[in-house]
This record gives structure tokens, C-alpha cells and sequence, in this order.
DNA sequence: GCGGATAATACTTTATCCATAATTATGAAT
DNA sequence: ATTCATAATTATGGATAAAGTATTATCCGC
């Protein structure tokens, strides 16, 4: 056991997240049995854990449990992210709305700062840098929102849209595309205008979703 | 050939559902502590299971889990039942939209019919047969809906709301507002006018978290 | 008398063991 | 040769036990 451990989480906890990170890595691929004894032996810990870390997986809706079968990595279908991202639409069109609203002046100005750090992203090319100030940008505009619930939803979704590979989505024209549609919910959020915010967000996540069928699509192609 | 042979459900599954029921009825009351070797023993069964099953109400929001702390009911605060009531708002206004587009004429005739159970339970004064026909008038409006996603998040905020009593909701002069919201409802989804449908799902999800507030600063009084 | 520290108790947590069920492979029969 | 049945192996699901940690209570010192 490792005694230098300072982390108060559980261990259960421990090794959910480790799962978590290699399922959103795709080293566990969609569909791919989990092998309880090859994990547990893997981590040094015993099966116990090791289950209920599944249970909170599986609540999570990343992993498939079949009873007696045994667990495997969620396949999520193209209809599955069709009627996600038409959720996450509303929910982070929502949250645009509430934030233009609520914000203050500090926190606008924030909001503002974040933006330019995906411009500086952007023009610097930097895939991982934009998809960080994205996330950074997007969460802060939850986080604004103030609705602990709201964020919670939008949180478990996101989870499950990150099954499906979505790390090489701004490639090419599309990261030109996403900071385009950023500045126009920008722009709307510093305007004072909800509904445009919200519209604007909208636009922005169905968008994504455009990119990622298109994504699938050449997938499908190459293999 | 066992065609008999129906879904084996894990023994964690059946009690987290066992579970759920007593915490919805209030046997289980929010805050209470989770006394994990009494409930084993009560039902006859070791604690591994049950803490499979706690892990999953944990990620349901049911019950929270404190490290070294043990398992507690959650508590669900005026402000939590403000923010879910405004997502649940926008989730089941889209349903009401989505639905009105898309429903075949024999599922708006399945409507009709089950606004009609409204309407008879109402005018028997049948608290609980109203409270059954409204639970499948808003199952049956999320099912025309067609989003699994959607539907599955609203399911589970509303096992959240189920932590705060909502059974007497239908009391005094709630019950014939609420019938009256559900005329609406049915008018606009009749009518096809989806954004009358939304509007008026919205304003009727809207009025049930003023009854909730009303229930609940009557119950601190009587406190 | 009050506060802090130590010890004891209790509860969570993890590991190991066992049983049951499912799947696959092999053998036999048609 | 192919298909079906039976047996064996493997993995999941459940129980029990042991260990570690946190909390509370008591005692001692200031």
C-alpha cells in the first residue's frame, strides 16, 4: 500500500477517475470488455474497490453493466449524440441566458479574458491550448449561471459526449468556425442580450455536433 | 430453451431500489444517517452489496457519501429545489415542444385520454389517482418526445424532488390549478401550436415549485 | 476550571475466499 | 460432417474478516 498517499478521497474514487482517464483516452474503447482481475491486479488493489468504482461508472453511464456478463466500456450511437447535444443545446443555452443576466462587470471582464485567451490559441495554432480555454471559457459561463444543478446535468452529459473521440475536433476550418461562434456569444454576453447569448450558444453547440458527425463520418471512411 | 428466463437483476439493484423507496416514503428521512450493519441485517444480507447499492444512490444525489463519515440521506435545501425546478422547467417545456411536433395523431388521441383520467380523478377528488394520471400524462408527453437522454436526465432530477414530500402536493385549490395548467397544455399540443405547449409546460412545472414553497413554509410553521 | 492530548471504541474500507452462473469446447450421435 | 448436449473452466457476485482511521471521551496538566 502506498504510504505516501496524502489524497482523502477513497479509494474507490482513486481508481473510478483512473478508469475514467483511460476511458476518455480510448485506451478502453467503446465496447471493450472491462477485465475485473487484469484491472485489479494492474492497480495492486483487490477486486472490491475495484466493483464498486464500476457501480459509480456505470451510474455515470460510461460503463455497461450486464448482470453475470460482466462490464463493458458504453458504445454511444450516432442517434445517443444526436440526442445529447440536443440537450447539452439547451442546457448551455440556459446557462448562456441566466449569465448574461447575472453576471457582473468583474465577471464579465473575466468572461473577456478567457475569450482571448482562445484567440491567442487560435492564432497561435495551439490545438490543446484552444481546447483548454474552451472548456475554461465554457465553464466559466456555467459557473456565472450560479444554477449548482444546471452545471451537475451539463457535467454528466459531457462526460458521455467525451466516449466518442472529440480531441481532434477543431482541426482545420472548425477551429476557425468555433472561436467565430465564440465571439458571437461573447459579443451578445457584453451586450447585455440574453436572448442573443442564448441563441448565439445554441448555434454554437449544434455546431459542434455538425463537426463531430462529420468527424464520424471520416472515420468510418478511413477504416 | 428457458424463454422464462427474464432479466436477472443484481441483489445490488434490488435493494438500492428497496432503498429508494424508503427514502421516498420519508422512513428514511433527509439528513438521517444510513446505519449501514442495521440494514444488512435487516435484510438478510452482507454489507458488500449494500454499499454497491449506496454508491449508486450516491451518484443518483440520493444519499451522500462522507469519507470516514459514513452514508447519509441527502438534504435537499429551498435554493437546490429552485435550481432543479428551473432545469426540469426547461427539459420538460422542450418535451411539451418536441411532442407537440412530432406526435402521430393516435398518440395525441393517447393524451386526450389520459388528460380525460385528469379530469375524472378531479372531479372524484382522488388525490392519488391524480397524482398516478398526472405521472403518465408527463410520461407519455416525454415518450412522444423521443429523447432518451432527455428523458433519463428529467427521471432523475425527479427522483431528487422526490426527497422533498410532494404527495399532498394536490391539496386545497393546487388541484384544480394544476388540472387547469394541464387544459392548456392539452389545448396547445392539440392545436400543434408547440410553442404554446412549451410555454405552457414551462408555466405549469413553474406553479408546481410556488405549491412546493407554499407546502413547505406551511410545514415550518406547523413546526 | 478549562483545554489539550492520548487512548479506546466504532465504523468505514479493503482484501480474500467461496459459490454460482455462463460460456466455450469437446465428444458423441445422427 | 455437423449439430447438440454435457462438462469444465473462468469470471462475476456475495460474504466474512481484518485493518486502518476518525471521533469521542476521559484524564492530566496548566
Amino acid at each position: 500500500m502506498n504510504a505516501t498517499r496524502i489524497a482523502p478521497l477513497a479509494l474507490y474514487q482513486e481508481v473510478a477517475e483512473r478508469l475514467r482517464e483511460r476511458i476518455f483516452s480510448h485506451e478502453l474503447k467503446p465496447g471493450a470488455w472491462i477485465d475485473e482481475q487484469a484491472i485489479a491486479e494492474q492497480y495492486g488493489i483487490s477486486r472490491t474497490p475495484l466493483r464498486e468504482a464500476l457501480k459509480v461508472l456505470a451510474a455515470e453511464g460510461l460503463v455497461t453493466l450486464k448482470p453475470r456478463r460482466g462490464c463493458y466500456v458504453t458504445e454511444i450511437s450516432e442517434r445517443d449524440l444526436d440526442e445529447i447535444f440536443s440537450v447539452m443545446s439547451l442546457l448551455e443555452g440556459q446557462c448562456a441566458r441566466d449569465a448574461t443576466l447575472q453576471a457582473s462587470e468583474a465577471q464579465l471582464a473575466t468572461i473577456k479574458t478567457l475569450h482571448e485567451a482562445l484567440e491567442a490559441a487560435a492564432r497561435l495554432d495551439d490545438i490543446n491550448a484552444y481546447f483548454e480555454a474552451n472548456q475554461a471559457f465554457h465553464h466559466q459561463v456555467q459557473s456565472i449561471a450560479d444554477n449548482r444543478w444546471l452545471q451537475q446535468v451539463i457535467e454528466d452529459l459531457r462526460k458521455v459526449i467525451k466516449l466518442s473521440r472529440h480531441h481532434s475536433l477543431f482541426s482545420d476550418g472548425r477551429l476557425e468556425q468555433s472561436l467565430a461562434e465564440h465571439r458571437d456569444i461573447l459579443a451578445a454576453m457584453l451586450a447585455r442580450d440574453a436572448a442573443g447569448a442564448e441563441a448565439a450558444m445554441r448555434a454554437h453547440i449544434g455546431s459542434g455536433r455538425q463537426a463531430l458527425a462529420r468527424f464520424a463520418r471520416n472515420r468510418s471512411q478511413a477504416a
